[in-house]
DNA sequence: TAGTCCATGTAAGATGTTACATGATTCA
DNA sequence: TGAATCATGTAACATCTTACATGGACTA
């Protein structure tokens, strides 16, 4: 058995997988036809990936697989455990720069998959981070405002405005989850 | 001479050399200490990328460049005419769902490298787009809501609020750029 | 029976990640 | 002189992009 290090999209595969027995097929239409567009649908990443997870002995093919012709696979225990070691991982400024779309890939799984109190505790996580890496871009924005072309300029303001939305979307979230523990 | 695509990375080294001559080392250094960060600095990355835009003979290295050792580069005519193609390129859908980020390294440079016009011919097309396709996902987000699980529907509201900011900040910025028009 | 969709794959090539390697320069 | 920083590079490896290939099943 091969070890791969896997790469966000091989989570989304196995995150789907986990939820319901799927085939490469099945997982290409899912990621044209809904949100998760963002992931490429084309079968030269989708089949290498899924026998990458394979080898890694996150996935396995089930017997029996429905039509003729396709493949089902299902998730092992190796794959659950490695796909929560993954998401409840504590959110890096790194993450937040580089991998901003992983985070929300690991918090879309949250409900379904990591032990409760793992979502109050990505988001308590995030915002930390947020909160601690929004003030560097602020500071960069009024030193160099002045000898910034003014479409360089609006673009940082972009960014800024990016992450403090979704500054703003953990305080809410943090509220429905509050809420529905008190309900309980 | 070798023709190789130029990608995200490639254009962002383009525009920093065009705005000054630059070295690798000074690329690195400001990859690592501004909100360019989204970029690698490692060395791996940066001097392959630089070799491969000089053998499209998209730049070149000065003579006599700075203190000994470094390697200064500037960018060639076809440097420019290549950046500004790719610049003024309309935003397609694709660039919004898989390359937000290029699309913002776009509009950075516009007001130093574009023609004039070219700043608010950009904002125009890429409200349209973010218009066009922010309904898909609210379309979704209604059909879909009640068997999500509750991470899930946060997770593409996020996504939803993301893109609603972009739209907001197009606004703003297109009125920054009328404002400046009247003035002049 | 012809066209479309189902379904899985391979192959070439480019790019990015990480780690290693080397030597010059500056400064305490 | 030793450590940190300047400065450029290579090499192994994994991954993604794009294009091509193949055959079965369905349906007008």
């Amino acid at each position: 058995m091969v070890n791969h290090k896997t790469s966000t999209l091989g989570f989304a595969l196995l995150g789907l997988i986990w939820q319901a027995p799927r085939s490469g097929y099945d997982l290409r239409k899912f990621f044209s036809s809904t949100p998760m567009i963002s992931f490429s649908d084309s079968p030269g990443v989708i089949y290498p990936a899924l026998r990458r997870l394979e080898q890694s002995g996150l996935i396995q093919s089930a017997e029996g697989s429905g039509r003729r012709g396709r493949k089902m696979f299902e998730v092992t225990s190796r794959g659950r455990a490695e796909f929560r070691r993954w998401q409840t991982q504590p959110v890096m400024q790194q993450d937040l720069v580089r991998n901003l779309d992983a985070l929300m890939l690991r918090f879309a799984f949250m409900d379904q998959f990591a032990e409760k109190g793992a979502a109050l505790r990505f988001l308590k996580s995030f915002q930390k981070e947020l909160a601690a890496y929004i003030p560097n871009l602020r500071k960069y924005l009024k030193s160099n405002r002045d000898h910034m072309p003014r479409s360089g300029r609006l673009a940082l303001e972009s960014g800024i405005q990016a992450y403090e939305t979704h500054l703003r979307w953990t305080r809410g979230a943090v509220a429905t989850y509050r809420q529905a523990k008190g309900e309980s």
